[in-house]
DNA sequence: AAACTCATGTAAAGTGTTACATGATTAT
DNA sequence: ATAATCATGTAACACTTTACATGAGTTT
């Protein structure tokens, strides 16, 4: 479970609260693996559990700050050298362009454009950030790393986007034949429904 | 749920089994939504309980197949239509560059050039793939544009991986001062437990 | 006959999302 | 006083993974 493993990191940097954790995760974190208040708080109680972090300081308002333990440090370094990361495939996006032959020449053209503005804005929200994340510490010197990773990525991404529009286009201004699916049935029109 | 869409978008190309189907996710939709038997054989028993699909054969060792109805053909189309795509981050490899500081710089430079490695491999498995995916039905030919995101995402992290490990380098290389993590203790050296 | 492939199904445990519920402290 | 922010927690539901369980038909 990664989760556990974001939350060990996060401490091994410094001592920090539930929600804490949280701020970090809405501001940097999260752009790489998202997790909920629930669950957040959830894996806190079940690591203080299993003795990977303790409670260090209670403050107002029910505050809570944990600290990673040796034993979360270990557990930590084994995940990081010797558990090969979940690579498990799953992008709804290109689930979605899988099926766009099921949808109108318009409709999956629209979808590529769509998807090619969602690059760019996401993009230009990462550039943003560079000189946000302008820390000097190991944890924002690493983030940096994968920060060029969303950028490069996004880029490669929006122009990805742009080009399979083109090519949805050509082939629609092409000859319609070819374009059925695989029932052979000609009457493939999408079903209108509201 | 999008393994709800991915078995719907098959059978909307033609009539098949859980076993067919899985043959498809095993040789291409898989690589960009994995499901496991299980899932597979499960999702068809509530698609069918629920009308979005129905049995339309049954032949020899209790092979079912089952073809999409008109309501499931309307589900999918509003799916691709008008249901936005969840881009909830989650990156398993990125977690980990992110905590990459708590390792020896010799531990970190090979964690990112085994990426390197991977994504190299990962690129000549989708290339050696495009001459097979050479269909000529829809289908197909979509598959090429998310096969083609694959290629071009794929070389993109490669070169990423390349130029992170040479950060990591140069900076172990450089000072070693301003390493260290936000905690202020000099002590940061990893366990070596095995 | 043995091995292999085809073919389906269920159970349990783990992980993730959404919604609900509560209350203290600080700023206006 | 009111609103905003700080702060934690639980319950229900949905989804994913792993393991178990079974048996028919085909090839050697």
């Amino acid at each position: 479970m990664s989760l556990r493993h974001a939350v060990l990191g996060l401490l091994a940097d410094r001592p920090a609260s539930g929600y804490d954790l949280l701020k970090t995760f809405a501001i940097s974190l999260g752009n790489v693996w998202s997790a909920t208040q629930s669950q957040v708080y959830t894996e806190l109680g079940r690591l203080a559990d299993s003795g990977q972090v303790t409670v260090t300081a209670e403050g107002a308002r029910g505050r809570k700050e944990y600290a990673i333990t040796e034993s979360g440090r270990a557990e930590l370094h084994r995940w990081l050298t010797r558990v090969e990361p979940n690579r498990t495939p799953r992008n709804d996006t290109l689930l979605r362009v899988f099926f766009l032959g099921l949808l109108k020449p318009a409709e999956a053209e629209a979808f590529m454009r769509r998807e090619a503005e969602t690059a760019a804005a996401h993009h230009k929200e990462l550039a943003a950030l560079t000189t946000v994340a302008a820390g000097q510490d190991s944890f924002s010197a690493h983030g940096r790393l994968a920060l060029e990773w969303g950028l490069r990525v996004t880029a490669a991404q929006h122009e990805w986007a742009l080009w399979a529009e083109q090519q949805i286009v050509d082939r629609a201004a092409g000859g319609g034949g070819g374009g059925g699916h695989g029932g052979g049935d000609e009457d493939e029109d999408v079903p209108a429904q509201g």
